[in-house]
Formats: structure tokens, sequence, C-alpha cells
DNA sequence: TATGAATGAGATTTCATTCAT
DNA sequence: CATGAATGAAATCTCATTCAT
């Protein structure tokens, strides 16, 4: 049951955050969408900052759901890529808010460490997508892998988040945006 | 004196904010670093968060100085987005902490249009820096300046950033992240 | 106006905590009779708890006043230590709620060092009057005054609580009591 | 095992009301030393304030052990009441939190009745001392047994607190204080 | 304009107590 | 008897905002 009712506070944080914002977000609002007493929130956290790393654990977990479907095993880098770009969008459009209150969650946590952590298997997936496409030689050698892959997440998700975040017209600058990015990253890694 | 004291508050409000965070910051904090009367600060800013596109134009004004110093108008494209990227490094590094405020205030703020406005400089900027390396065919001609522009800030950010902000061995890695992300530029853009 | 407020907290606490305890008392119980706001406490006290030195020093003051009123300037030292007797029994009967309730603040406070030079005034004043009275040779010789007025104070403030917080008949024993101390207080001094 | 428990629980919540004080200690505190479960503590003791005759118990009985072992049966009474004096203020020293918190805790509680008569011990074993010092002539005979018996044992108690509350330089006080208590007690007693 | 004491709504936090196991 | 997760009423405390000066 404990393991539960944490899950439960997690879960009622992420979707009360998406709502309201973190600022705006009272920890009552949050027990009362996860349907636990308001003590029960300080058995599990001490703040509503101390969710953060919780949730980012949550929105990883998703972000590999996701990107495992989304990505073929079987397609070519170049393919996966576009795959990868595409789902990246996806993840974003569906959670940009999410990113948005992780990132500045992030900023105000002090315990950064914990956060590399947290988004490792992203950055593995990646770096060892990357590792094999050198292999096949679909892109050049002198790629680095570790170092790429977060270069490269760090340039598509920026991408996504500056249509959720900057632009109006999103819908409509979505695909222009995604076809830059993909077109950027295929001379970038040196695609056939 | 007027505009004298609103000045004060901002530049306070950065200090502070670099210390402790945006949440954590009352505005009590601000007007005693700022040394004005807790009433003064509604006599210009409505809110806590309406601190941020003040904030965000500084930055915006300090940004646009370095670039302009650092990066050379008669060097080839090639140099210029060397020192360019060299520059958002050590702006980064100076400043990690305000564009991180700054990005998690932008995610608090319901105008957000106002965003955009504030950093369009740097985007312009940037910009046209790449036309005329179209112009001159440095870089490939199927680059499209203004989405490019865009991308290209969002991977140097977020590659500076994963710098100060998750690697513990900053100074080490400054470099060769550096070299990972021109390198990476350099491809993207079809440098000669 | 400032210290004015703090004032009425001061003055509203020793009420409340006469009527309900320390421990039932609430700040909402004490803003409530002093009429002032919830955060007007907090402007001028951290805790509940904080409020005891200043209860303490009400309390010396009224206590001096009492002394100074009761215990006649022209009397013989045998009369004043009548008088003072009386005077301390007095003062419990009224305000052996405070007593207790000082006394167990002080219990919980760690700043034992301000309550020492808070009841200075009583000890200063009761040494005095022991050191003319060894000058006029109405008490033996061999007294030490500063230690002496502390011991006093204790045995009579002990003995006037013993009536007021054990005793169910206090009214019928206060007499005999106070008997009993100023006799022993008689020989204990070998008064004439 | 039942009675084990409610020894255990009384035992941690003299361990812990000494280093937290009454007020700041939560059952759960108590609990955790004492090594049983949350709900154990509610089949033994309704509330946290109904351990406190239970602590006086176990304090009265420490003190009648030590008196008992402390002064001899066949000592002078003078010599007796030097020996009282020496123990009173080693109890104290080494129990002087319990002390104040046993006052303070009866200061809370409104059963005052019970306190009576848990402490009765100490001061029929005081009285008769002073009867027999009656018979024997060592003290003047005007002294009445039970009231005097209360008014030395809050002398010298409240003697001794003094030097551990309120003086810095305990140790070096504390044979003056307890000399000078001595002596107002042979003057008080009339003791040959 | 500028002040800063005062406000009080509303947030956080505590913790004695319960109760299903 | 014993447990300890869960409760939620009730407390503490914060702080953006006001307003008389």
């Amino acid at each position: 049951m404990a393991q539960n009712k944490k899950e439960m506070i997690v879960r009622a944080a992420i979707e009360v955050f998406r709502n309201k914002g973190i600022e705006k977000t009272k920890i009552s609002d949050i027990v009362q969408v996860a349907g636990v007493a308001q003590g029960t929130f300080y058995l599990y956290f001490p703040s509503k900052l101390s969710l953060m790393p919780a949730i980012a654990e949550v929105m990883v977990e998703k972000t590999m759901e996701i990107l495992r479907s989304a990505v073929s095993e079987k397609a070519s880098f170049s393919d996966q890529m576009q795959q990868f770009v595409e789902a990246i969008f996806k993840i974003n459009e569906e959670y940009h808010e999410i990113q948005a209150l992780i990132y500045s969650g992030l900023a105000s946590t002090e315990h950064l460490k914990e956060w590399e952590a947290v988004y490792e298997p992203i950055y593995v997936w990646l770096s060892e997508k990357l590792d094999k496409a050198k292999d096949t030689g679909e892109i050049r050698n002198s790629i680095r892998s570790a170092h790429t892959a977060k270069l490269i997440i760090g340039l598509v998700e920026s991408a996504a988040e500056q249509i959720y975040l900057y632009d109006s017209q999103a819908e409509n600058m979505a695909d222009t945006q995604k076809k830059e990015v993909k077109e950027f990253l295929k001379h970038a890694l040196q695609m056939e």
C-alpha cells in the first residue's frame, strides 16, 4: 500500500502541475487529486520541490517507452533519427509544461547530481544508436557518441520547446521546425 | 531618482535570484538588497514575476554587448562561429543561474509574447550572420536563416548549460564540449 | 505605535497564559485578545516561547513595584522581612500561574542567561536590605548577602508555591505557612 | 512483557524529555527511543501529560534510594542535614532537567492531587527526622515538622536549581552555595 | 514619490490519535 | 497485545499587498 500512495501522489502532482503550474499549486491540491490525506504527503515528501526528482523519473520512463515504441529497431539510422525527432516533438507537445517545470524545479534544487542519474537512460539509449551507426558507416566516424547524444537531445528538445513556448501558431510551425531539425541533424552527423 | 530606484530593484532582483532561486526569493529580500522600502517595489512592479521581462532585457543587452565585442565583423563565418560558441559558453558560465531563472520565470509567466520580443535581437543578429554566409557561399544554401538561428542558439545554450548544470568537472569538460559543438555546427551548416 | 503593539501582545499573552496555560494557548488566542493581526505577532516574536523573557520582565517589574510599596523603608529589618514575606505570598496568590509558566518556559528555553539578568533587580534589592541589616547589627554578621538573598527568595517563593500549587485548602494554610516561613527566617538570619 | 513495554516507555520519556524538553517532545520521539510502535503508547497512556505521574514516581523512588543511602541513620541530626543537603544537590546535578520538567508538567496538569501523593514519601521522611531531632533536643522545639519539612525541601531544591539553571560557573559555585545553605539551615533550626 | 508597519488570507506543517492487520 | 501507515483537525508561519504618514 505504501508504495501505492507515494505513486498516487506523484501521479497527482504531475497532473496538477500541468494544469496550474508549480507556483500556483498547493499541496492541498495535490493530495485532493491523489485522494490521500494532507499529512500523508509529508510521509513521503518533505516539500513541494522534493517531488521533482520523482516526477522527472516518471517522465524519463514515459520518454523511454515512447522512444522504444516509436523508433524502429530495424530501420536505418537515418529513419531512426526521423522517428526520434518526431517522438521528441510529440512528447514535448504533450508534456511541455512538465518539461518546463522539471527544468525550473531543477533550477531550484540543490541536488543536481540526482538529475544527471535520472536522465542517464535517455543519453545511453541515443549513445548506443550512434555507436551502431558509426559501425555501419551510416554517420561520420569522428562522432563521439556520449557527447553528441547530449548535444542532439539538447538541440531537439530546445527546438521543440521553442515551438510550444514561444510561438503562437504552434501547429503550423511544428512541421517546419521538425523538418529543419532533421535537415540540421542530417548534415551535422553526415548521414548518407 | 525614480528611474534610479527601478534600476536598483532590477539589479537587486538579479542578485538575489541568482543566490536563492526565484521561488525562495521574497519581495522583502529584493527591496532589502536594493535599499528601498517594501512599498516602493509596487510603485514599479505589480508582482515578482513581472520583474522577469526587465531582467531578461538586461541579460539580452549584456549578451548582445558580449557578442558584438567577441565576434569579429571581419572574420570568416567559420571563425565567427567559433567565437560565437566561445562567447555563449562564457556568458553561460557567468550567468547560468540567471539563464535558468529566466527560463523558469518564463515558464510561469502567461505573457510569453513579451519574451519573444525580448530575445529577438539575438535571433536577428545570428540570422543576419547566416544570411551573409549564405551569400558568400560559406555555408550550404538550403539553410533557412531565421529557423536555423534559433536552432543554433538552442543547441549551443543547451550544450553550455549541460556543462554548468550537470557536470561536476565543469572546468575539464567545457573545452571538450565546446570543440564538440563547433564540430557539430561545422557539419550541420556544411561550412567549407 | 510599534512599541505599543509589542506591549499589547505581551499583555495579552500574560492574560491568556493565565487562563489556559501555555500548551493550550494558541498564537491566535493571543493576537485575538491583543487585537492585532496574526502576522503582527511574528513581527515581534518568532515563537510562543520567545515571549517568556518579555513576560518575565513584566513580572519582575510588577514584583519590584509591589515590594517597594509593601516594604517600608523606615521599618526595622525584622518588620521588613515580615512585609517581604507577605508581599511575595500576595504576588504568588495573584500570579502563581504566571510564576509557573515562567518557570516552565524557562525550562524549555535555551537562553538561560537572559533569565538571570531579568531577575537581577529582585536579588539586588534584597541583597541591599541584608547589607544594611548587617551594618545595623540586626542580623548575624556571617551572612553573605548576595547568596542569602537568592536563598531567601527561593525559600519564600517555593513556600508560597506549595500553598497554591499543592494544597487544596489554600486559604486556610496560607497564614500558617507564612508564619512558619517568618519564624524560619528569623532564626536563620538570627534576627534580634 | 506488558509491564516491560510500559517501563520502557517511561524510561524513554525521561530520556527524551531531558534532551528536548516537554513541549518539543513528540510521542513519536518517545516510542522511537523506547523501541515500540506508535500505537503501543496508547495501550498504556492516554496522553503525553499522563506520563508525568509515572515519571515523578520513578524520580521519587530514586530520590528516596539516594537519601536512604546517603543519610546515615546513626549520625547526629546536624550531620544528617549536611548529608541531606549534599544528597539533594547531587540529585539535582544529575537530574535537574527532570526536576524542571516535572515541575512544568505539574503546571500543565489538572490533577495536582496526584502530585502531592507522589511526593509524600520525601516529606514524610524528612518530617520524621525533624520529629526525632526535636525529641533529642537537637533542634528548637517550636518547629512544626510537617510544614518545616516542606520549607526545607523547597529551600534546598531551589538553592540547588539556582546553581544548575542560572549559574554558568556551576562547578565553582556549588560548594559555596551548599555551605551557605547548611549555615542557613543550622541557624533556622537552631541546631546545637 | 517613498515609506515600512501592519495586515490576514492562505499556505505549510505538525502530530496526537485511530484502526485494519 | 502489538503494529505503524494513514489520518486530518488544528496549529504555525509566510509574505504579497495595502495604506496612513
